[in-house]
DNA sequence: TTGGAAATTTTAACACCGTTAATTATATTG
DNA sequence: CAATATAATTAACGGTGTTAAAATTTCCAA
């Protein structure tokens, strides 16, 4: 019983220091033998936690999903679509790292990816269900992100465009050019 | 002279390998060591040739994406945007590894990044050019190709949808939202 | 309290990786 | 042919994930 909750803490300690690492340096930076000096443990220790540091990475995206969500409910400035895509788009420019990990990283989705593509569709359906839009189309919300998505993926992974005010304007013209 | 051309030779044998090891089996098994048992040469003869593995995969990737290029400009089944689209699509749904590799991997975009954004910005308006479609909105054909690249995100890294006949569906729906 | 069993942590090791320096082999040229 | 320049190879370093064995700590009953 209280070994039990000992054990749940480890583990969120672990969970913690790889959250840490991964919004602030992002996933390059994080190893085995990071997390072990960042927390104090040993390089190995995080085996007896997780089965490898993939299922730690997965823990950890499921997370940052949930942040997500919970960032683009609370800080849109109004209920507008306009403004709820544009508050998912501002997370991902302020963690570029947490992007790369949840969409681009293949590796990391692996055995969890079921699981995580459901969360990650339920949160666009959750998303439009609380903005102003109506669609009879069940595809909108998800291919809308999609494209939102698309434009994060050559801003974040390539630095197109270069400049952050006209990525602000190809967000507004990509939402635009869907006319939702 | 004769030097110069053997040199050259050698380098395209090292690019040729990294091709067939990328097209094949995707980034994740390439390996100096991998292209030299491919070619019959050591693993560190390479770096005679390329400053790094970085360069090696930046030469083929603007390689890459001249095929992809060639790919959409001659197997398209028409001159409809839609059709174009869709062979562009195709050419990462047949070689997922490229998509990965050209589009999501930040590691080796690197250096290169500016030189190999610029060409593809300029496939995007090529493809726009060589269509029907008429607009005066400089940034349409940008968008609309990061519409679907969000969509390819979705399918190859995440398998989502997990049907290559939904995917299809998807991909005809995006493109009406778009309505260009 | 203490001794032994169970659980946990750590250390050492293995097989990979990219990369570099020194060595060996090959080719070229005087 | 010998000396030199060029190219390829081997050995090594530091990094990675991961596992097995050793060391340590925790726990519980006598």
């Amino acid at each position: 019983m209280v070994n039990q909750l000992k054990q749940e803490n480890i583990r969120g300690i672990f969970i913690q220091a790889a959250k840490n690492t991964l919004k602030s340096e992002g996933i390059k930076a994080l190893s085995a033998r990071e997390i072990g000096k960042a927390t104090g443990f040993s390089y190995a220790t995080i085996y007896n936690y997780f089965k490898d540091m993939n299922e730690l990475c997965e823990v950890c995206m499921l997370e940052f999903l949930e942040e997500c969500k919970e960032h683009v409910l609370s800080s849109a400035k109004s209920k507008s679509i306009k403004d709820m895509l544009k508050a998912y788009a501002m997370f991902f420019v302020q963690y570029p790292g947490l992007y790369a990990l949840i969409f681009t990283d293949g590796n990391y989705v692996g055995r969890f990816y079921k699981q995580f593509s459901e969360k990650t569709e339920d949160m666009y359906k959750a998303v439009f269900d609380a903005s102003e839009v109506e669609t009879d189309n069940q595809k909108v919300p998800v291919l809308a992100f999609n494209a939102i998505n698309g434009l994060l993926l050559a801003y974040i992974n390539r630095n197109t465009p270069s400049d952050f005010a006209e990525f602000m304007q190809m967000l507004d013209a990509q939402i635009e050019l869907l006319s939702i």
